[in-house]
RNA sequence: CGAGGUGUAGCGCAGUUUGGUAGCGCGUUUGGUUCGGGACCAAAAGGUCGCAGGUUCGAAUCCUGUCACCUCGACCA
C-alpha cells in the first residue's frame, strides 16, 4: 500500500502559485461543486456545491427574519414598460438583458425582460399597496435567480444565470432607509465573518461604481489568494428615486403626500466563490465548518473486519444526534489512502479514522482539515470534542484569511505607491479623486491624474475596496474581479 | 467586441515541423491477491483526430472557412 506518495497527488490541481485561475477551475471541478453546462454562460451546480448554498440561506434566512424580514416570489418576466420607468436603472442595465420577444409561435406586442434584479416589480407593486404611513415600513426578500448576458462568465463569480436572495423595503423617512442600508450591510459583514470566515472590507461606493438608480451603494470586500478583491455583498439606498418614477406614496400622520424612501440589498453564489478562492490550499478545498455540507466523514479503517463498521455506524448516529453533519464513507472500492486524500480536496473539516486499534483503545483518530494535525479523541464524549474542534478551524480559517489580507494591505501617500501596491493586493489611500483612482488600477495614469494630491487627513474606520468613496476620505483601492 | 492560446478515448496529453495502419498515462470493465496515506498482477473495452470544404494515390498532419472553450483587456454580483 502506499507506494506513490503524496506529491503525485498534488500534482492533480495546477498549483495555486503557479496558475491561480486553473488552480480555482481544477478545484472546483474535480471537487464535484459545479460542472459547466451547455448553455450559453451558466453552470451546473451538483449536490455538494448546491448543499453549501442550501446552508448559507438557512443562516442568512435566520438573520433576515431576525431583522424583520418577509419572504416573497416575484415573476421572473419584466414587462419592457416597467424596466424603463426609471431612466438611470436603465441604462445601467440594458446591454445585459435578455428578453422573451415570442410566446410560442406568437411575437409579443411588449417583449420582456428576463429579470436582471427585482427593483421595477417590487416598485410596481409597493405603489398598490402602500396608501398610508401605517403600511410602513414593509420590508420584503426574495430568493431568486437572474439573468445578466455577460460577456465573460466564470463558474460561481460570473455567470448568465445566478441564483441569490435580493431585499426590497420601503420606509417613511430618509434616516429609516439609511439605517436599513447600513443594518444590512452589517448582517452581511457579520455573516461573511462568523460565517463563511472570510474577513471583508465594508464602504461605499464610488459615484461610477454605485448601482444604476441608487443614490448611495455600499460593498463588502474580501481579498482574493490571488490579492484581488472580490465583491461578496452590496446594498443600496435609493432615496426616492424609484418612489418617484413608480409613484409610490403614502399619505403621513400630517395627511400630507409622501414619497417613500427604498433600500435594496443582495448576495449570491458569488460568495460560494469567495470561500474557495479565499480558503483553498494546494490541496483543494478547505470548507469553513458552519457552511459545510459534511462537517466530518468517518472512515472505518480495515472495514472487513468484524465490528468496526457496526462502530462507525453508531458514531455517525452519534454524531448527528449531536447535530453535525456527517458522512460514513463506506465504500470498500477504494483504498483508505484514496478516500483521504479526496475528502481532503473536498475540504471537509474534520476527518475521524476508525480502525480496529482506535476502538481498542476507545478513541477516533482525528485530522484537522486546516492544519493537517492529527490527535486521538476519546469516543466518549466525541460530539463535544468535534465542535469545538470545527469551532476552532473557523478561527483559524479566519485568522489565516485575516493575516493574509492584512499583510498585502499596503499604505500609499502618492501615486507610484499606489500603483505598485494595486499589483499585489489592497492599498490603503486617501482619496484623490475618482478618475485618477480607476487610473492607477487599470495602469494607464496620465500626466494629469498623477498630479492630483492626495489627501492626508481624516482616516475614517469604514472605507471601501476597488475605487470606491469612502463615508470620509480614506479608502482601499484593489484589482477587482 | 479587441489581443493571444487550445481543440486527438471519460480525464490529461504525445503525434502536426518533414502527409503513409490512431498512440501514451490515468480512469473504466472482468478475475485474483490486498486493505492505518491515492495497492498489485493478468486480461479486455473504448477515438467519424471540434465542424465543413479543398489539395493528394493517401490528411490528425498541408490550404481555406467556421464553431467552441481558455487567458488577458473592456463590462459586471
Amino acid at each position: 500500500m502506499g507506494k506513490k506518495d503524496n506529491q503525485e497527488f498534488v500534482t492533480q490541481i495546477t498549483p495555486r502559485s503557479e496558475d491561480f485561475s486553473q488552480w480555482y477551475t481544477d478545484v472546483i471541478l474535480k471537487t464535484d461543486l459545479v460542472d459547466y453546462a451547455d448553455v450559453r454562460g451558466c453552470m451546473v451546480i451538483k449536490p455538494y456545491g448546491y448543499g453549501i448554498w442550501e446552508l448559507i440561506q438557512q443562516e442568512m434566512d435566520a438573520r433576515f427574519k431576525a431583522t424583520g424580514h418577509k419572504n416573497v416570489y416575484f415573476p421572473m418576466l419584466i414587462p419592457e414598460s416597467l424596466l424603463l420607468k426609471e431612466a438611470e436603472h436603465v441604462e445601467g442595465f440594458a446591454p445585459e438583458v435578455a428578453w422573451v420577444t415570442h410566446g410560442g409561435n406568437e411575437k409579443l406586442q411588449e417583449r420582456l425582460a428576463i429579470r436582471p434584479t427585482s427593483e421595477t416589480l417590487f416598485c410596481n407593486m409597493y405603489a398598490k399597496w402602500v396608501q398610508s404611513w401605517r403600511d410602513l415600513p414593509m420590508k420584503y426578500n426574495q430568493w431568486c435567480s437572474v439573468m445578466r448576458w455577460e460577456k465573460s462568465t466564470r463558474p460561481f463569480l460570473r455567470t448568465s444565470e445566478f441564483l441569490w436572495q435580493e431585499g426590497h423595503t420601503i420606509h417613511a423617512t430618509a434616516e429609516e432607509a439609511q439605517e436599513e442600508t447600513l443594518q444590512m450591510l452589517e448582517v452581511y459583514r457579520e455573516f461573511a465573518e462568523n460565517v463563511l470566515a472570510l474577513p471583508v472590507y465594508v464602504g461605499q461606493k464610488s459615484d461610477k461604481e454605485k448601482f444604476a438608480g441608487a443614490r448611495a451603494t455600499y460593498s463588502m470586500e474580501a481579498m482574493m489568494q490571488d490579492g484581488k478583491a472580490l465583491q461578496a455583498g452590496t446594498t443600496h439606498n435609493f432615496g426616492t428615486n424609484f418612489a418617484e418614477a413608480f409613484g409610490i406614496q403614502y399619505l403621513s400622520k400630517e395627511g400630507q403626500l409622501e414619497f417613500v424612501h427604498e433600500t435594496s440589498w443582495g448576495t449570491s453564489t458569488r460568495m460560494i466563490g469567495a470561500i474557495i478562492m479565499t480558503h483553498g490550499d494546494e490541496r483543494g478545498l478547505r470548507m469553513p465548518p458552519r457552511v459545510a455540507p459534511i462537517q466530518v466523514v468517518i472512515l472505518p479503517i480495515a472495514q472487513h473486519k468484524e465490528g468496526v463498521l457496526e462502530r462507525a455506524r453508531a458514531l455517525k448516529a452519534e454524531l448527528e444526534a449531536a447535530g453535525l453533519r456527517v458522512e460514513l464513507d463506506d465504500r470498500d472500492t477504494y483504498s483508505a489512502g484514496w478516500k483521504f486524500n479526496e475528502w481532503e480536496m473536498k475540504g471537509v473539516p474534520v476527518r475521524l479514522e476508525l480502525g480496529p486499534r482506535d476502538i481498542e483503545a476507545g478513541v477516533a483518530t482525528a485530522m484537522r482539515r486546516d492544519t493537517f494535525e492529527k490527535s486521538q479523541l476519546a469516543l466518549d464524549g466525541i460530539g463535544d470534542a468535534v465542535k469545538s474542534m470545527l469551532d476552532s478551524i473557523h478561527h483559524t480559517l479566519f485568522e489565516q484569511a485575516k493575516a493574509f489580507r492584512d499583510a498585502k494591505t499596503y499604505t500609499a501617500a502618492d501615486m507610484d505607491a499606489l500603483e505598485k501596491g494595486v499589483q499585489d493586493g489592497f492599498v490603503k489611500a486617501s482619496w484623490c479623486g475618482e478618475r485618477a483612482c480607476e487610473d492607477a488600477i487599470k495602469e494607464k495614469t496620465n500626466a494629469s491624474s498623477r498630479n492630483m494630491p492626495f489627501d492626508q487627513s481624516g482616516m475614517p474606520s469604514d472605507v471601501c475596496v476597488c475605487c470606491g468613496k469612502p463615508a470620509g476620505k480614506l479608502m482601499y483601492f484593489a484589482k477587482a474581479y
